[in-house]
DNA sequence: GTAAAAAAGATTGCATACGATTCTTGTGCA
DNA sequence: TGCACAAGAATCGTATGCAATCTTTTTTAC
């Protein structure tokens, strides 16, 4: 498979640090699912898609695998990460102990300006639900991992913060895999019922809240172990 | 200052991957505060040190600063990290978001052979505090954080370990920087607590007790803004 | 004598080069 | 036909070189 057609032009920002920049780019074409887990992703393809040496965009494939969205082997390169079931559990066992306590943190500095744009995330994610198309859904999925990651912002620990990126990414491959049917609705109808919470202040019903919804996001999984999980992983799938 | 002398010879192990040999090394440099914070670390210094090319150190000091145990500078170069005292609250309200429910994960899996290796942490963190000079020291606060990293292990969460890994090693720092006394024995005695708790299996109580102990810990931090931290940091201190 | 400016030196950012390892393909033999 | 093996291609791991940037020292002007 060639990656070229599934990245973003690179063309943006960033004069800072360019492996970061190819790190987002490629992140969001994980977490989008334009990128297929298994995918390979070999420094030179990656180089030369963003017009930068091996040696940048190995820094950026580095940087993908500390985050856990990328796989890297010594002397066979990096492969869009392929979770096993049992990594999906610890991700959803993870995110089950930290959000509701983030959410509660958040809950305790929410400012009406925060509000807002609560609400601008969720009319967001409404209007992709109502969408039809691949392009909305692959929207419609990013925009319900942004609702946590505003959360995580809110709560202002900045450590928590990245610990939630790398959790809300990993969750989009573990449902890309593993997911059984769009919970969309129903996750953006609990998503409006914690800002409700949140804008009334009931800080232990927003933990509470937060905790069902994760429950129900994990419940829509088969996590069965398939009968290829082995093969997929032979032949890159 | 010359980091050569705070450096352990890299002979070991290890013909897999040399950068994480580099990092582990350097992380253990800088947890057992060999390496003060705000020490430069040059990739060319660390490159010769470790006998390898300045890619390599490169790659370990970009794992380290993906920790937080080193900020890198663009064009200034990578720096043992120097904690604001408000980075040292995040640091400690995350600790405390995870490491109760952490422990009442450990609780509902540890095993026979799991309480004889607390026994035996218990044993050894006894043995440094007994001990006199900065050695011991130094081996005591490691052998303090191993036994938060022995217990993340027992939970078997890979992804809550790592991010134990990063907290604990962050800890280290701060506490070098913020820490008022040596808290030593008294967090050796909750340790001792903790581990009685698990075995007798009252997982909530060992929820409760670690909660306890990272407050005392926390507690024992003066984070008052100093006079001169703008200066320290000018100079590199 | 002090402060600004310029030059020298050191260090990083990045590209490229080369040996080592892995993967692919084609050939010979059973 | 099917399998073992070897040559070739592709890819990775690492060292090194050069330009850009930062730091330090020296020079120069006031």
């Amino acid at each position: 498979m060639n990656i070229a057609d599934q990245i973003y032009s690179a063309a943006d920002s960033a004069n800072q640090d360019r492996a970061q920049a190819i790190r987002d780019n490629l992140r969001d074409a994980i977490v989008d699912r334009r990128l297929a887990p298994g995918t390979k992703l070999s420094e030179g393809e990656v180089g030369t898609l963003f017009d930068v040496s091996r040696t940048v965009a190995r820094a950026a494939l580095q940087m993908l695998s500390f985050e856990g969205l990328v796989r890297t082997e010594r002397n066979r390169g990096a492969f869009v990460a392929n979770p096993s079931p049992e990594e999906a559990r610890q991700v959803f066992a993870s995110r089950r102990l930290i959000e509701p306590g983030l959410a509660t943190a958040a809950c305790g500095r929410v400012t009406a300006t925060d509000i807002a744009a609560f609400r601008a995330q969720l009319d967001e994610e409404g209007r992709f639900i109502a969408e039809r198309g691949p392009t909305a859904r692959r929207s419609e999925i990013k925009a319900s991992g942004d609702f946590h990651l505003l959360l995580a912002s809110v709560a202002g620990n900045a450590i928590l913060q990245r610990f939630m990126e790398e959790l809300v990414a990993r969750s989009s491959l573990v449902i890309a895999l593993y997911g059984r049917s769009g919970v969309s609705a129903c996750g953006h109808s609990e998503h409006t019922g914690i800002v409700g919470a949140l804008e009334s202040g009931d800080c232990g019903l927003v933990s509470r809240l937060m905790l069902h919804h994760i429950d129900h996001i994990e419940a829509d999984l088969d996590l069965r172990v398939r009968a290829g999980p082995a093969l997929r992983e032979a032949l890159n799938f």
